[in-house]
RNA sequence: GGGCCUGUAGCUCAGCCGGUUAGAGCGCACGCCUGAUAAGCGUGAGGUCGUUGGUUCGAUUCCAACCAGGCCCA
């Protein structure tokens, strides 16, 4: 090369590296990812291709791996926290394939129940329209499969791969067909029953009412103060409580004094204080600390406070009912509080929440003489018919006429009203049907089971066994209309309901066939082929039950939890070409209480053990405060809006950078950084794949012929590989990621790639030295690629496509690829060996800051290194490492001009080196003159006139 | 109020069985380069390890209480 005539500069010799221009390194790969325009081009390249169809069928001899999908519910598009589940189980999915797995995934889908039924009944109502529940449901199943249209393409567009053409919904036949066989299990084995339950009611309607359409308003209420009369509680109190001749009772509060004919026990907390109120007339027990809250609400001025046993201490003890001839027995509850009232509470368990519950504990009676107009029944004669809210007068002078109304007044509070006509609803028991756990052992084969599951975390079995601990019962039914109705029969003249398991497996197989509806249109007398069938059948039961009359079919539907609770049953099998149980269920910690729970108990029930081989459980998106996300407080974050902000890739990043046992914080702060992440993953891929553009396979070195740098940093990579499979094995994708990205940054960009550039661009094209490097950058850059693959879907397959353009891989996709069997690890004390040469290498770097600083220095090539070590085997390490051939020699690695070492201790003007003890370092500006070519300091350029410019090393390269 | 969980630099994470000046990447500041360039390199400043007690010769690491937050119940 020689200078252009006319020009008096120096020739350059740009043209002789081997350097890409801007467009030829753009073709290979754009550096900007621009990736919501791109994604949607690699989703088709999947789609089109069939790519997750041909990971099945490529792998369907391998081993498989299960993962049963938690079926999310349809009713909006998707939001951050389903975008966190739904990404965890594809980066799930995906490493399983690379480790060489069949991974069958079906996506499911949760329809019925009640938010759906309530948007639904909010738009009927604003168009003042008069459905049935035929129709109402028709509405509903459109709503369901609208939003499950929806949340498909949402949860495409992240990338997640699966088998959208075959997902599970729970309002499908085949489903519901699934769910009612289990159900008949369970009848046929005795676990379920009917009995009392109190819900919210609504007299007006005459209809229970879910908690989602209670409303709290003001309401005036009396407020009474009501002695129970002794009738064994003298022995708890002692000799001490005051004048024997004066009557002793325990004094509760309510104010729903109608409540009071069912009443049937007093609960105390078993760790209050309580005392005798000694008054002119009466002995009182009460909490010692409500005394004087009573006393001045009774008037009451002259008393005495008699020490009594704290509350455990009452337990058994008996009162008489103050109006009706019966014992109200004393019980203990954690419930009661000291916030008003007397801390003994009136405990009415077929009529309040926390009475049932404590009366299920007590074995109290559900009782609730209340019809369904809300009228007192003939179980309370005296009121019969009457109202309830109009019975409370006649109730309060009923008290006070016998005595033991210690106070009344009017009291304005909180209280449920009727979210329709905002009217007060009351608390009512009705007949619901209940899997117990305390039958045919459930709770301990539940416990059992769940010792068979692996839990991940660890405490997700505490949790899980404190909650099956602590439950009694789970109450299935619903008084709703959009589920799957619980197939029981009601005769006309009778109180029953019918279970038949016979019955309900028919009834099944025709649901199968026809869909759940039939069962509603039959309710409604619609009459076509299948409701003839179904009242065939229920016609030809009763008579093989010897019954006749007119029947009718209940109306109450699954709880929704039974519908989901049965997906292992409806999906698990060989319909979708699966097997039970499934390897892996993954969801948010709350599904303990619910999916993990239903699913466990359905499955134990039915004998068939626990669904799940394993399962693990994530934490909650919150924002940086770690506060949960709301679009008041005004950190919440958009699912598809950030998609279209940021690229899923960019979301999938994020998913993969936290630790998702704990909770997940986002904000658009944490998503930028974790762009800067990408970009630095995104350019290093570029670097990589541009430096490979003239390299063919059969350029490939073998290892013992590798450069030395070239063989540690290959082991680097084979470590680290290791360690990423062992983070995806352990689901620490957390792990993955910050592993990723120090050794991108660190090891390949900061001191790998920065040190390879001069060989890569100034070596000779072809030469072993500029090939051995190539050698190794193919191996990482394919293994990253492959190995980031489950975090950046969209960007890793764009990297593989570009790869395969190259001729460097053979899969048409990186979702075909695989992990290869494990590689060697690499040699032990030359890894030692380089780390030590690389924290060396900082403390010439912090050396020649200095120099740099005060303008002695600009590029490290100015620089020439004196090293005075005083370790023998420091110096030896160092001669050895300076004479290695170009390019992986010490002043290479240092990417100065020259370096000399010296055995002994540091002359003036030297740093010690932080990191290698022992090591001093002396930058001094290196002798000679510049290469053009390669910009090193050289002492003999100009070796051929031709070339007068350019070093040996580069003259070389050059040829002639 | 109860069960389970979380709390290390501005952010995301490491810190094994308690033991020398608590690490990394990003971000930030300053500087270099212009042959990864809407890139790259170097240096540096940031932490009373949620708080308070206790155990110990010694605690971010063990125990307790409290505070803040999350999930599920009530």
């Amino acid at each position: 090369m020689t200078n252009p005539p006319g020009t008096s500069e120096k020739p350059n010799y740009k043209s002789t590296l081997c350097l890409l221009s801007k467009g030829e390194a753009e073709a290979i790969f754009p550096q900007r990812a621009n990736l919501v325009k791109r994604e949607p081009e690699t989703l088709a390249f999947w789609e089109d291709n069939k790519i997750y169809e041909r990971l099945r069928e490529k792998n369907q001899d391998s081993p498989r791996f299960i993962l049963h999908d938690g079926p999310p519910y349809a009713n909006g598009r998707i939001h951050i926290g389903t975008v966190l589940n739904k990404v965890l189980k594809d980066i799930t999915i995906r490493s399983k394939a690379l480790a060489g797995f069949d991974v069958p995934y079906n996506p499911g889908w949760d329809c019925h129940g009640l938010p759906i039924e309530h948007k639904v009944m909010q738009e009927v109502r604003a168009k003042k329209e008069d459905i049935g529940t035929f129709e109402l449901r028709g509405r509903c199943r459109d709503y369901a499969l609208h939003f499950i249209d929806v949340m498909e393409q949402d949860f495409k567009r992240l990338g997640v791969l699966g088998h959208w053409d075959k997902p599970y919904r729970t309002l499908d036949p085949a489903f519901e067909g699934h769910e009612l066989q289990l159900f008949a299990t369970l009848v046929e084995k005795g676990m379920v029953y009917r009995n009392l339950k109190p819900v919210y009611w609504c007299p007006g309607y005459e209809t229970a009412l879910a908690e989602a359409e209670v409303e709290y308003m003001d309401h005036t209420s009396p407020s009474i103060y009501v002695k129970f009369p002794s009738i064994d509680v003298e022995g708890v109190v002692g000799q001490d409580c005051g004048d024997p001749s004066k009557p002793l009772s325990v004094l509760i509060w309510t104010t729903t004094p109608w409540t009071l004919p069912a009443n049937l026990a007093i609960t105390f907390h078993p760790d209050f204080e309580y005392v005798v109120m000694e008054t002119d007339t009466d002995r009182m027990v009460m909490a010692r600390e409500l005394a004087a809250q009573v006393a001045e609400a009774a008037g009451i001025e002259n008393y005495t406070l008699h020490d009594a046993p704290r509350g455990a201490e009452f337990e058994d003890k008996k009162c008489k009912h103050p109006f009706i001839d019966r014992e109200s027995l004393l019980i203990l509850g954690d419930h009661v509080t000291l916030e008003a009232g007397s801390g003994c509470v009136h405990t009415a368990p077929g009529h309040g929440h926390e009475d049932y519950l404590v009366g299920l504990k007590y074995g109290l009676e559900i009782y609730s003489p209340v019809d369904g107009k809300g009228r007192f029944t003939a179980q309370f004669p005296e009121f019969e018919g009457q109202e309830v809210e109009a019975a409370n007068p006649g109730i309060i002078r009923l008290l006070n006429d016998s005595g033991l109304l210690l106070a009344e007044k009017k009291i304005t509070h909180s209280y449920p009203h009727d979210w329709r006509e905002k009217k007060p609803i009351i608390f009512r028991a009705t007949p619901q049907w209940f899997i117990s756990l305390e039958r045919a052992n459930l709770r301990d084969q539940l416990l059992a089971a769940v010792d068979q599951v692996e839990w991940i975390p660890k405490w997700g079995k505490d949790r899980i066994s404190a909650m099956l601990d602590n439950r009694v019962e789970w109450c299935i039914s619903r008084q709703r209309a959009w589920g799957v109705p619980i197939p029981a029969i009601h005769l006309k003249d009778s109180e029953e309901s019918i279970l038949d398991p016979e019955f309900i497996r028919e009834f099944a197989n025709l649901v199968s066939e026809t869909g759940v509806d039939v069962w509603f249109e039959t309710i409604e007398g619609i009459e076509n082929d299948r409701t003839a069938r179904l009242k065939a059948l229920v016609e030809k039961t009763l008579e093989a039950k010897g019954v006749s009359g007119e029947w009718k079919l209940d109306k109450d539907t699954l709880d929704v939890w039974f519908d989901s609770g049965s997906s292992h049953h409806a999906v698990l099998n060989e319909s979708y070409g699966l097997s039970y149980p499934a390897d892996l269920y993954l969801e948010g910690s709350d599904q303990h209480r619910g999916w993990f729970q239903s699913s466990l108990t359905n499955a134990v029930a039915i004998g068939a053990g626990a669904p799940f081989k394993a399962v693990l459980t994530h934490g909650f998106v919150v924002d940086e405060e770690g506060r949960k996300l709301s679009k008041t407080l005004g950190n919440y974050i958009e699912a598809n809006e950030a998609v279209q902000e940021y690229g899923a890739d960019i979301l999938r990043i994020w998913v993969a950078s936290e630790d998702f046992r704990g909770d997940m914080s986002v904000s658009k702060e944490i998503l930028k950084q974790r762009m800067e992440a990408y970009r630095r993953f995104r350019n290093t891929f570029r670097f990589l794949l541009t430096s490979l553009s003239d390299f063919k396979p059969e350029d490939t070195v073998e290892e013992k012929d590798l450069l030395e740098i070239d063989r540690y940093f290959h082991g680097k990579w084979i470590n680290l590989e290791g360690n990423l499979r062992n983070a995806y094995e352990k689901y620490e994708f957390h792990r993955v990621y910050h592993l990723a990205n120090v050794f991108c940054t660190v090891d390949l960009s900061a001191r790998y790639l920065d040190i390879l550039k001069d060989r890569l661009y100034t070596f000779e094209r072809s030469g072993l030295a500029r090939r051995s490097a190539q050698t190794v950058l193919v191996e990482i850059l394919k293994g990253m690629v492959q190995s980031l693959s489950p975090l950046m879907a969209f960007t890793c397959e764009e990297a593989w496509q570009s790869l395969r353009r190259l001729g460097l891989v053979e899969e048409e996709s990186v979702v075909l690829s695989k992990w290869a069997a494990p590689t060697e690890s690499p040699d032990g004390s030359l890894i030692e060996k380089w780390d030590w040469l690389f924290d060396l290498r900082e403390g010439v770097n912090a050396a020649i800051e200095p120099e740099r600083k005060a303008g002695k220095i600009k590029q490290s090539l100015q620089a020439s290194i004196d090293l005075f070590l005083k370790k023998e085997e420091d110096f030896d390490r160092a001669r050895s490492t300076m004479d290695l051939p170009p390019g992986s020699d010490l002043a290479s690695v240092l990417i100065v001009s020259e370096v000399n070492v010296f055995h002994g201790d540091a002359e003036g003007g030297t740093v010690e080196a932080e990191k290698t003890p022992g090591v001093s370092v002396r930058v001094i500006p290196a002798q000679g003159e510049k290469c053009v070519r390669c910009w090193r300091m050289v002492e003999n350029l100009g070796a051929r006139p031709n070339h007068p410019d350019i070093c040996d090393r580069c003259l070389e390269a050059v040829g002639d």
